[in-house]
DNA sequence: GAATAATCGAGACGGTACGTCCTGTCTTCAA
DNA sequence: TTGAAGACAGGACGTACCGTCTCGATTATTC
């Protein structure tokens, strides 16, 4: 069912896609999303450029595939654990999007840079990226409040953007994006 | 005693400068920062190249000076206002920001993506745009709390972030950055 | 035989080469070498400028090329004519080196003037220019010698260089190299 | 009489045009005449830029009085020497012309490279260059003739462009300009 | 002695050209 | 039809020069 027909012609090397990602993501790291050409990916994929252009149409794109590729699916991970206060499974959640951005930091970096000249980028960085968090947070925020964890006067909506405000305003301009940062931002958050 | 010593050589043309910076502007805000070349820049300018270059080294330290140049300044303006409660000094001073921004929000937007593939740059940012506002919002945190206004337990710093931080997640995603969202963002954090 | 393989790649536009080295011809003898650039050539033949540096190395190697593709092939030509002496034969193949300057020599007196500061390109220069002409000359030189017409105590070699000396130096002194300059030539050569 | 009246305003710097003339050539030598901007002769000799278009108003202008200044004389020196055969002396003569050209060959290269993109420039380089050494031969060939040393059947104009030609196409081609040349020239002038 | 005027060091300016790099498209051959 | 290879149009980049100009400072001559 996911499989598209295949009618006649040379078939896709299926290795070459995941060569490709591997070489974005290596050379992104290395060096920087904008100090990264296309020709050069290629080639350190040992692929010929057209090849990139027949299944991604921007950079950005391309980048963002294999940005999330690998790491992408722990959102779905079950966030609710009822063993915990909505505090501590909070710390829980944003240390694990902080770990990985430990790795992927400078990527994702790139990812919100090159969005701001791209609004069709923009979206679909909002898709794959922001929203499923913002959902996966503002989830537990009612929690909290159904649990009596967090007063029911607070917007969780606001809370939502304080929260991940906070980490892109820390990641953005360069300050420690870690295991402290989510403490103290989950600290703040459940305060009163 | 601010005037730099001119030691030699013909003057900088002082005119070109402000043509220079209003040309950079406007094309910005046309047609946003990666569509301006430098050259379409000193054409509008009336202006060669080669002075561009003279006076600054990057397109974004350009941009970063246009864009401030002009509203820079404002920072500087008391925010301090007894007639009014800390909570509302806020929302005026955010309604300041933003209403600068919805003016000067692409370039604003441009700069911080500039800022994330280039550390000398993303450090004069911070100086320039970033530290200054952080200032203006811990001290007047800090006044609530001598006031009264604001709990004790609250941490400013991190108050301060979520502040900053929900204004910048809601540009960078192209959400409306309005009195609105000043109101909410007051209202949220001195909610207790 | 002389094809140059073609391993993989879209091959050379066939039209490209020669309509830039007809822009080349015509622009270099109205405005002479240096008043043409490289962007003046791309311009007038219609193409993109980097397909120049595809294919050739400098300016110098490019009108090189132009000058002796359509006029190279006359040294070719059999110089040896029974029916006449050694001496007409040589006044007519000057006449017809010179007849062929009348339409290029400026861009001749550029070659040879770009060749002073670029040893590899002045090799090339030898290589495709002066070489064959010099070996022309004295193979007649020597015929006239065993036929009697040139006293054998003549140093070929040397009445060679007299006779293209003559000819560069009339060129390059801006002096008119005609007819009537070929007929001097072979009359003092000749003289004894 | 040859002193300029100089009628108010500082004088011009009689140490700069010397210091000027010998960083030219000097780095002219080293690099090669199209090597050498302006900016870095003045550089090297110390001086403002301005300084030298206030004295020369082209590059090759300078370079011209730079390599004759000092070895500009000789031509003037008695080539008539009743001691010696009219061979000898014009072979002392060209030996004489080639020993300079061994220090500052490359740039009188550069020198006829120049002249052929400029026609004021080619005039004076006649002038300061080709005239002088045209009559001195000139003049030694007919004292030739007139001592029967030459026959009257030989054309001594023509002669005269044998032997420049020859060694400028010696000098052009980079083929070894030195005392066995100017030997192999007069042997041949002065042959039957 | 003061005014005048040309020169000098320094360096900005308008302009032209350079050679490199990159993007997205196209065109060939081979699989 | 895909892939490897590479040419092509188009455009931006940063650098290098050129010749001109504009400063402040200097150094003569002339008044």
């Amino acid at each position: 069912m996911s499989e598209e027909k295949h009618s006649g012609g040379r078939p896709r090397d299926a290795d070459a896609a995941a060569s490709i990602k591997a070489a974005t993501l290596k050379l992104v790291r290395e060096r920087g999303y904008n100090k990264v050409s296309i020709a050069a990916i290629a080639s350190a994929a040992g692929v010929a450029r057209q090849t990139l252009y027949n299944r991604w149409s921007t950079k950005a794109d391309l980048v963002l595939e294999a940005v999330f590729e690998e790491t992408g699916h722990y959102a779905d991970a079950p966030l609710h654990n009822p063993n915990k206060s909505c505090k501590l499974q909070l710390e829980a959640f944003l240390i694990q999007v902080f770990t990985h951005l430990k790795e992927s930091g400078s990527p994702i970096r790139s990812l919100i840079a090159a969005a701001q000249d791209d609004p069709a980028f923009r979206e679909a960085l909002r898709e794959r990226f922001v929203k499923p968090r913002e959902v996966l947070v503002i989830d537990l925020l009612q929690r909290a409040q159904d649990q009596g964890e967090l007063s029911r006067t607070r917007d969780v909506k606001m809370l939502s953007n304080f929260i991940h405000g906070a980490f892109w305003y820390a990641l953005l301009n360069g300050e420690p994006v870690d295991a402290r940062l989510a403490r103290d931002i989950a600290n703040e958050i459940f305060v009163a």
